[in-house]
DNA sequence: GTCTATACCACGATAGAC
DNA sequence: GTCTATCGTGGTATAGAC
């Protein structure tokens, strides 16, 4: 303990080439079935190996759903401390919901099944170092005001950009559409004006789908 | 199959108070676990029976997901049948969201479990039934038009609602305030001007949290 | 008709020996 | 890395008590 950095750092944990694999099958399959729903079997048969294969790089499962979610949240660190690196918070949540909706569309699926399945939802609960970054998430997400409406607004869009790009209505959009939609809504939500940026990229997106 | 009435309509589905009792707390338990993590011991436990009196009610833990997402989807067919009833479709779309506001709030928690959970999302893709009617419920969604932004906005608003319910940054808001909160943001998300009685809810809600 | 007692088999995670 | 073992618990099933 006399050895733990001040600072969670998720992206400074190391991992060796075999437990990488297995985190990626395993994620791959969570993303599916869910936690409960992935046994070691299925993770160990979809990398060709035996259980026990699976079992001498993490001790336990738990131990593995605990390093996805670290990997994911390292992703997501980057773009906090992006944020909390701008002097205006404003600017700063700006920064942050960009980047949001960035990983939000790179790992399409992902994202909402590690934010809604209840083993991690427990998980995230239990294990301070999430704890506390989700807090400076949500720090970062609220600027300086932490009313009932700005709450409501870190919340709605928090959930709303993860949740919505795999909804099945929109799931033929392709990622330039679904970035142009969601930054334009994200905007409105928040009562910003829209930029031209955005217009540009809404209108150019009406043409990417029937 | 002769006897199939030209309409599903869950709301119809006629269960003994046996059985809706271990629907309740099969509920309960999903919704905190998940339908994986959620074993015919637990569900029985918490009746205060053993497994194979839970078993008899209902064959299987299948059939007893499936009757849990027909209960749940009765209610939502209310809103949409109210919905269908209006002539105008963007009168439609009003109501519609405003009744899964309503529910959302209502059920805090377990709409979205219902929705995310992945055994739930593959029996909704297996039986007829629970297709046709979600088909039913974006229509009435998306009203006339199904252009890019309407399909975005659907999928939006429909995710974000049963989600946001239950965020933790506004875990402690009450029903009103949530009320209030959702319907002035999906109206904002909508582009429509805001009601006079969501300005007054909204001021409101304001002294209803420090 | 509803619940209990009990059993069955497959599979879950875990473990140590190879 | 694999093989094999242990041990609990999953869902399913039947027979019989109230």
């Amino acid at each position: 303990m006399t050895s733990a950095p001040s600072g969670t750092r998720f992206s400074a944990i190391p991992r060796t080439a075999a437990q990488t694999r297995v985190l990626d099958a395993a994620l791959r399959l969570i993303a599916e079935h869910g936690v409960s729903g992935t046994s070691l079997q299925m993770i160990a048969d979809a990398m060709g190996v035996t259980k026990a294969a699976v079992y001498r790089q993490f001790k336990t499962k738990e131990e593995i759903v605990v390093a996805i979610t670290e990997r994911e949240m390292a992703r997501l660190e980057d773009a906090v401390e992006a944020a909390e690196a701008e002097g205006h918070p404003l600017r700063a949540r700006e920064v942050l919901l960009d980047r949001m909706i960035d990983q939000a569309i790179e790992r399409r699926g992902v994202v909402s099944v590690l934010q809604f399945d209840p083993v991690i939802i427990r998980l995230q609960a239990e294990h301070e170092p999430f704890q506390r970054f989700i807090e400076r998430l949500y720090a970062a997400l609220l600027g300086t005001e932490a009313g009932v409406e700005a709450r409501f607004h870190a919340a709605m869009l928090s959930s709303a950009i993860s949740v919505a790009v795999m909804h099945p209505l929109i799931a033929d959009f392709d990622a330039a559409t679904l970035r142009a939609q969601l930054t334009k809504m994200t905007r409105r939500m928040l009562d910003l004006p829209e930029t031209a940026q955005d217009s540009a990229g809404s209108a150019k997106s009406r043409s990417a789908a029937p």
